[in-house]
DNA sequence: CCAGCTTATGACACCCCGTGTCATTATGTA
DNA sequence: TACATAATGACACGGGGTGTCATAAGCTGG
């Protein structure tokens, strides 16, 4: 999600990128436990990083996308486990399993779970990064949304169920984050859990 | 929430406010929707409301709380109707519909839902003041969640609920206010279904 | 090897949000 | 009348985010 313009995509001509995202933005998370978040400025991190601020913000659309960013790869897994299996017909057996499922292996694709919790914990001290989760998990909620339609429940019920699924799953990313235990996956299907498709 | 220093609460001795925080933000609602929200700045405001741009600031923390602040009665409405029923012995009948009640009681509070729906509408189109319903809600989170905990909902499952519940009725909120229906309870009784509390 | 194209880069200037400070003024109470 | 309280607004400042523009760096075709 580092707003990368064209990085992996077939660049036939012009000057590459010289600039290691990834590790500007793991820059970024070090100097951002070292010094606080609102004591880092952006002028700061591009001094560090070697780099005009101009071009930090080429590479990262906000200060908030620094930390944010790092959340793509989850959300790209779990899109893509919500989107493999095709609707069978009529009434399937249980869709809140089937996005249950999804968002377990959407969060068993994360490589390091250490750097993610430090990331989560970062967010929960700042309500600034906090209200980002809105905008950040936006394409979760949308592609949570096609899946339940695809599936046959009703518009109103699928909109009001993927909006309670991405709030009961973030507060349990967080409450993971929190903690020391190893796995998320617990928290995750408490979170679910919740919801009910039926309408009571 | 208009970040009201001492407004009704006694004051002994000092110089009484003389700026009407009320009219202020409605002038400013006004302007947003007619020059539009980032295209107004808070010196447009403060000049437009003849007053300073600092004393602006000290009766709205935020350019967003211009728009939240209205909030604030709808919120401390179903804060009311959540405190006011002490929790019985053993589990009582239905707590997911006593939420629901509260929060049909907090819309009814509402004075003018048309300018509830426009500050709504204003809301949905700019994700800035989007993503401060995470913190504005906060409150409402939190009663929510003590409603629960009092009824003998499990920790865990308390949070996953409230986090659930305040993002379903936030779209509800949005679903009515972008519609042309009179009344929001239809629609919060709808979001409100899609919880459940017995872990499916 | 050179010419020309594309694109990243960084320097500069700018707007605006939000905050801190401070002198001034207005309103109450003793 | 003196004093305390607090609102007011002027000024300055840090910092986020954007637009513009000249320059440098790499690729491709001749």
């Amino acid at each position: 999600m580092p707003t990368e313009a064209l990085k992996n995509t077939a660049r036939p001509t012009g000057r590459p990128v010289s600039i290691d995202a990834d590790a500007v933005a793991a820059l970024a998370l070090r100097l951002f436990a070292e010094r606080g978040y609102e004591q880092t400025s952006m002028e700061d991190i591009a001094r560090e990083a070697r780099i005009g601020r101009k071009s930090l913000y080429r590479h990262f659309a906000s200060k908030a996308d620094l930390v944010w960013g790092g959340t793509g790869p989850v959300i790209e897994a779990s899109r893509h486990a919500l989107a493999s299996p095709p609707p069978a017909e009529g009434t399937d057996t249980d869709v809140l399993a089937g996005l249950r499922e999804a968002i377990i292996v959407g969060a068993a694709a994360i490589p390091d779970l250490a750097v993610t919790r430090g990331r989560l914990r970062l967010i929960a001290e700042h309500p600034d990064l906090m209200s980002r989760s809105y905008e950040s998990l936006g394409s979760q909620r949308e592609q949570a949304r096609s899946y339940l339609t695809a599936r046959g429940v009703p518009e109103p019920t699928a909109r009001y169920l993927c909006a309670a699924l991405i709030g009961a799953t973030f507060e349990a990313w967080m409450q993971w984050a929190a903690g020391d235990e190893p796995d998320p996956a617990p928290y995750l299907r408490a979170a679910v859990g919740v919801l009910s498709v039926g309408g009571r």
